[in-house]
DNA sequence: ATAACTGCAAACTGTTTGCAAGCGA
DNA sequence: TCGCTTGCAAACAGTTTGCAGTTAT
């Protein structure tokens, strides 16, 4: 447990300085505000929204206002600290990058709502493919699965949230 | 060009048919409105969003209203005859699907918004395997590509609109 | 010093909804 | 006739923006 906390604050400590360079490079401030919203996106197990981001960001920094969050995460999301991952529904989510890169399928609970993510290395090499046959040049790629646990819920309902994926290798 | 627009009749012909018997399997009335709803749908040639469609509509059937047009997307998405492509910008858009399927890309140009599609039908094999692996069932698959033409503008930008795809082999 | 940043509240945008009137079955 | 549908306008939700005061550099 102790080394499992060690190696949280490590990757929060890697993030911030990563995020002050960043803002640095830009000309941006570096503003208590700025770091107790990336803070808290880093204190966010799962995916999150805008509303939840702002709550938890709050506990961090009582003066953080909703409109600094909405300027925020496009910065962050430029950063590379945080993706954003449009599924479609109401809300936007976004998710703390912790390294795994933006490769990955997202399969959305359309019961629970709850996102999963697998790897899915194979995407990168497909956008650019895609890409290149109507003359453009690859920027992201989104694949996404709405699914359901049909009649029985889906172990992500019933138990708690571990839709932080699990890594699998099959790339056909 | 008779023989195209003949054939562009009968699909038309056909999708009307399709609809009728939809609502009346589903219990819902067919009103002119929904009609002209149907038709302008297949008089796009392009994605469209829902403002368009109201316009287009309107020309049809003057008492089309806003509301009723995004009372009977839904509908028309259930029915099979109408896509819903929401790329995560504004607004969505829809397409009617003149039996394409659904196993596509999109590639989106950032720069001037079109959508180009081209097939990919290793898709569906895709969603379900992906999905039993967090043991759902996969109900709808969404693969999109955001690309720009770097520097020069692309062709679609220049040209006018061929975004209604190419079909392509190459599935790896 | 000064330009970037902030919170607040109002504005915006696309979509949804309540309601009374209209109309298909 | 009956109740599904409609148009209208108001409501909504999430996000963005103008502004005057604040703060990092």
């Amino acid at each position: 447990m102790a080394s499992e906390t060690g190696k949280q604050d490590e990757v929060l400590e890697k993030a911030r300085e990563k995020f002050r360079n960043f803002l640095g490079t830009k000309g941006l401030r570096i503003t208590n505000q700025r770091l107790a919203i990336l803070d808290a996106c880093f204190r966010m197990e799962k995916h999150f929204i805008a509303e939840q981001l702002l709550e938890v960001a709050r506990e961090i920094d009582r003066s953080v206002s909703r409109a600094t969050v909405y300027r925020s995460l496009p910065i962050l999301t430029e950063s590379g600290l945080v993706r954003e991952i449009d599924v479609g529904r109401d809300h936007k989510f976004y998710m703390a990058d912790r390294g795994r890169g933006s490769n990955r399928v997202q399969v959305v609970c359309v019961n629970c709502d709850k996102i999963f993510e697998l790897d899915a290395p194979f995407l990168e090499w497909y956008a650019n493919s895609a890409s290149q046959k109507v003359g453009l040049k690859a920027e992201s790629i989104r694949l996404q699965v709405l699914a359901r646990c049909d009649g029985h819920r889906c172990d992500n309902c019933t138990g708690d949230n571990m839709q932080e994926n699990a890594p699998h290798k099959h790339e056909h």
